[in-house]
DNA sequence: ATATATTTTAATCAACTGATTAAATCTCTT
DNA sequence: AAGAGATTTAATCAGTTGATTAAAATATAT
């Protein structure tokens, strides 16, 4: 009977491979992935893959996790903080956005993917609890807004959906715009640190003037 | 020796394969997709497949292409017409999008997908003289305003990438605004109705107020 | 109607893939 | 240094997959 990896253990290999596998799996997608090159990429036997991770889909699904609480993670301290105005909580939250994205520009596209082909599996992940809509402070700073302005009669999803396409789409485009428009990795860079500032300009006068 | 299909023969089986690839390639990927999957789908026997289209990587070929044309076709007579304004071009060029990807809206993640994993292919298939970007009207037309307004500092392709993000990301995040959002698909195509007029209004006043 | 060509089918193949196994090597405690 | 447990390896397996083949069924032309 061979024993399973034990809770503590050297965590180097297991560590190096689920790098590996978060490498392979991000640029060839699950299916593409064969357990094989993910040996081939840790360096280590292919054996080693199930004997650490049990099989290829509880270590995809151990990566995915991952990236996605790293979309989650800290949001709530943003957005429910008491002592920030509503423009500001939208200029912080988009340049935590960029500054994680510039870092790891390959998983929107992989979180896609998966959202597409397997909706149920990952929004169980996400854990609907996660961010309770109605009792968080952004919501309430919204509402007094809109009830403000009487001119601000478009739906709010509108604002939502351009503050996710403006920042994220151009990390999932990037290939396009690189072989395409003949940007490099250091424009690309660049030009999403200039959207830092630019983004949450535009939002504000998409609100302020759209009746 | 087997006679390869000639030029004129019943297109009926050959169309309703080439339908069944499509929805199955485009809801689970090129790898994902076994030729039986698509012989399933199609009704017909899984021979046939390769029968007419001599492999699983020619038939996604061919599909990747006819949805590339809809993303490139009549742009070009959009955005050379000389009697139409640039905000008029803009506002014509996204609803056609939106009209075009209302109707296909799995089809950007798709090619996302490819452009991703495939770049130079997919580039090759483009082919860079679609669209020659000096000799386009509206270039010119973006240079006389540029010139024009003094206050026009920031890098054109925010705008360009503005344009793309917006019409475009919905589509791509719609399984996270039908399930996350709880917005049905009349919702979500009716939203995307309206910013048929939001969003070139929206550009529009990016392109004015940012100095 | 008969012959010829096209279309469709069932059966099969070789290569690939995820996973398992048993043995070998390494590490650490005693 | 001996033993026990953890780690790593090579070999192998059963199931899957893209593709091929030969034959049957259907359509078309003469």
């Amino acid at each position: 009977m061979k024993a399973q990896p034990e809770i503590v253990k050297n965590a180097t290999t297991e560590e190096k491979i689920k790098e590996a596998a978060r490498r392979v799996f991000t640029t060839k997608g699950y299916a593409a992935t064969r357990t094989r090159d993910i040996a081939e990429e840790s360096g280590y036997n292919l054996a080693l893959i199930n004997y650490y991770f049990r099989s290829k889909e509880k270590l995809f699904d151990i990566i995915m996790l991952e990236h996605l609480q790293l979309f989650i993670h800290s949001i709530k301290d943003i957005v429910d903080n008491q002592s920030t105005s509503l423009q500001e909580k939208i200029e912080i939250l988009i340049g935590h956005y960029i500054d994680m994205l510039i870092k790891n520009p390959e998983i929107p596209l992989f979180v896609l993917n998966e959202l597409n082909a397997n909706p149920a599996k990952l929004i169980e992940k996400l854990g609907f609890n996660q961010i309770e809509n109605d009792n968080v402070y952004l919501v309430k700073q919204w509402k007094e807004l809109a009830g403000a302005k009487k001119t601000l009669t478009i739906n709010p999803m509108h604002i939502v959906m351009n503050v996710l396409s403006m920042t994220i789409f151009p990390f999932v485009a990037s290939p396009l715009l690189r072989d395409r428009a003949g940007i490099s990795q250091e424009e690309f860079n660049k030009l999403m640190e200039e959207r830092k500032k630019l983004i949450p300009k535009w939002i504000l006068g998409i609100i302020m003037t759209t009746t």
